[in-house]
DNA sequence: ACAACGAGTTGTACTCTACAACCATCTGGC
DNA sequence: GCCAGATGGTTGTAGAGTACAACTCGTTGT
């Protein structure tokens, strides 16, 4: 097997292995919000006029799903869902202030986390990976 | 907040994000394999004398979890529990043939997906990913 | 104006998962 | 040797996440 695909079935083996871990971590390490959620309202937070069918395609999931897990963070009142009058079929997510504090507490705790794993990693290397795997996902 | 700071926060981001999809698309791409399957067996196949705790301990599952999903594969003859004559509380688990067929059709697939969204990545990127993502696991 | 389409919700069922209770086996101190 | 506690695993039960199908309501195109 060439160097190249050897790599390449690395990076696949890895990256499952990280995502196999990452929802009991996760569960465990901020119970409350799960990842899904958690996933969803970072979403909207980073991408102005997201809907629920936006989600549905970018995370496959149904948009049964999506709209039962928006519908619970909207009545914990972390999300808004506004009326698009230009639209009527659809409403536009929107992040309140609420859901954006608890997003902060979150990804505090979730980088903090990261960051000891990562203390002795050279900044060079951070950086790399930092854009490699945003390569990857934009895809 | 410093550059440092700000590439952990990416990668943290970036890492959650392909988590969530991972589940949606495993399941589109290999049904009849779940993600968690999968890995398990994966995991047996590359570490000799794997038992049910050490699974549990590595992916953060509770071991009744564990013991239904390695319940299911050996079940569908993937997997066997061979008796431990050293210590009889525990059995230490162990690939079948057509598990590893199974694998290897499964990891193919996987493979061959992920190297399309790959292909214009020059080689030594690869490795460089590669290697930062067993880094970040081996942790 | 009506048919097809698009966005979202709700009913239902299945899988994954955790927790608790349990059984069997092993280990260390006495 | 023997018992208490630890370790490995299974089973009962319940809850969360998810998909699929059927539905409503609004939009678009012919």
């Amino acid at each position: 097997m060439s160097k190249r695909s050897q790599a390449v079935e690395t990076i696949q083996r890895e990256l499952i292995e990280f995502a196999r871990r990452a929802r009991g971590v996760s569960a465990r390490s901020h119970p409350g919000l799960s990842l899904v959620a958690y996933t969803l309202l970072t979403h909207v937070e980073r991408h102005e006029q997201t809907r629920a069918a936006d989600l549905a395609e970018h995370y496959v999931l149904d948009k049964s799903t999506v709209s039962r897990q928006l519908a619970e963070l909207a009545d914990r009142g972390l999300l808004e869902r506004v009326a698009d009058p230009r639209n009527h079929r659809s409403r536009v997510l929107r992040v309140t202030a609420k859901g954006r504090r608890h997003l902060d507490v979150a990804r505090e705790q979730a980088v903090g986390a990261m960051a000891d794993r990562l203390t002795d990693w050279p900044d060079a290397d951070l950086a790399r990976f930092a854009s490699y795997l945003e390569r990857y996902n934009s895809a």
